[in-house]
DNA sequence: TGTGGTCGTATGGTCTGACCACAGATGTGT
DNA sequence: ACACATCTGTGGTCAGACCATACGACCACA
């Protein structure tokens, strides 16, 4: 019988780790929104019974989570302020990530393929003329024959940020730019190391005009279908071992 | 002239940030992998020429983003060691970030239909008997005439995530239940507030029939269709105003 | 032989109190 | 009025102490 018990370890809660959790739930019941602010560190140390040491390490946590804005001074930039800006932690989070092995290239570009197919089915849904300028834009900047490996890249990405924002779906884009800065020097390696790299940049500015005009046509299949192969195929290029190595 | 240069800010570098900074550059750079252990933290700080406590802030959020482990004692688990444990620190963020209104219900769907199509198309091309056997044990769970509403979302999150762990990729795994978790709430709410719910239940229950054969037959287009349409249909049935309420 | 207790030691966990750097608010002198 | 100095409240950092934990070494007693 003693076989079967699971003695599961019980985890004792640190200071930080409490205080953590007790301003997440606030967030999360809807108590504290962007712009509210939290007491005076020395204030709420006090109030909830901790010391400021341990209160910081909670506060640096939701920082770092993009979930508040620390502030020295007296004005209205001071203090500690609820905010919701999830780039630069989701960007940090997956780069480190990406280091640490947790997700290798594969699993990135299959993610990728599924959040652009959705971002340019909703793109081609609603897309305003401004979006499609704008991409346009980037695409004659890639075209042009001077362009950099780094400078073409960066535009790539600008690109592909851009039918992200399009879909008018914040999660997305967040997702599409720190997939793309985790993969940012793997691709840049890869790009110099390339062969044929003037061919291989033909073929993915094509790749581009087609997404999107079918985006600006409002064609979401032929988008999802066009963004799905350009992905993988730019992919296959650039990592698979074949004509690209010698 | 003077009008167009970009004054970008100087930001000020805590010291807390330099040193995280230095920990994930080393990290990029290879040079600290899982396993691996920092100092000691009075050793660290004194090596960095930091204070403990400035210290400790960038290792909290090292901490935090699954990157690190900080146990006491002299044994193996004791000082800081490099992990890769991106689950707690995802899930933290997309429910702080639903909750903060960064993200909302339409979009997490957006972005949910899209990771999961990529999902159901590599599983349908490589899940094994295991796999298909596992899911539709769940099926049965669902299907049973007495689970509860809470029960049965629970066993609809573990259906969802093992297709994605059929798909053997971590990142979408990690992605579908950290979107999972963070609408759980709302998802119970409007499962409890359905006027039909037995009716919906059982389309729901025939959708991941439908869609575990898909998968099981190798039929990756279809599986593709139906996890999308399942996934709106849903979503539309719990969250539009119209039948569901009165 | 081995079982259990005690102690030493190295680790992170927490606290206290102090001082620094910064930015707005306030006062002061011209 | 305006320019400047000072005050005050904020986060940023530090040093040092002590607590809690976990392991290893040793010892006492069966």
């Amino acid at each position: 019988m003693a076989d079967t018990i699971d003695w599961s370890p019980v985890q004792r809660s640190r200071t930080y780790q409490l205080v953590l959790e007790k301003v997440e739930q606030q967030i999360i019941a809807g108590r504290l929104r962007v712009g509210d602010r939290l007491p005076a560190e020395r204030d709420f140390a006090a109030q909830l019974g901790v010391s400021r040491a341990s209160l910081r390490e909670a506060l640096r946590v939701l920082e770092a989570q993009g979930a508040v804005r620390l502030g020295v001074g007296t004005g209205q930039d001071s203090g500690t302020i609820i905010t919701a800006l999830p780039r630069k932690a989701l960007t940090r989070f997956l780069r480190l990530h990406v280091a640490l092995a947790s997700f290798d290239m594969d699993e990135l570009v299959d993610a990728r393929i599924g959040l652009e197919r959705s971002s340019v089915r909703l793109a081609a849904q609603q897309a305003t003329a401004e979006d499609v300028a704008r991409m346009t834009e980037l695409l004659e900047g890639m075209e042009a024959k001077e362009v950099s490996r780094e400078a073409f890249n960066d535009l790539d990405t600008e690109f592909h940020v851009s039918l992200a924002a399009a879909a008018h779906n914040r999660l997305l884009s967040e997702m599409t730019i720190a997939i793309r800065a985790s993969v940012r020097p793997a691709l840049l390696e890869a790009m110099e190391r390339h062969q044929h790299w003037e061919e291989l940049k033909h073929t993915l500015c094509g790749d581009h005009r087609a997404i999107l005009d079918a985006v600006a046509a409002g064609r979401a299949d032929d988008a999802e279908r066009l963004v799905s192969e350009h992905i993988r195929g730019a992919y296959l290029a650039l990592f698979s071992p074949g004509p690209g190595r010698s």
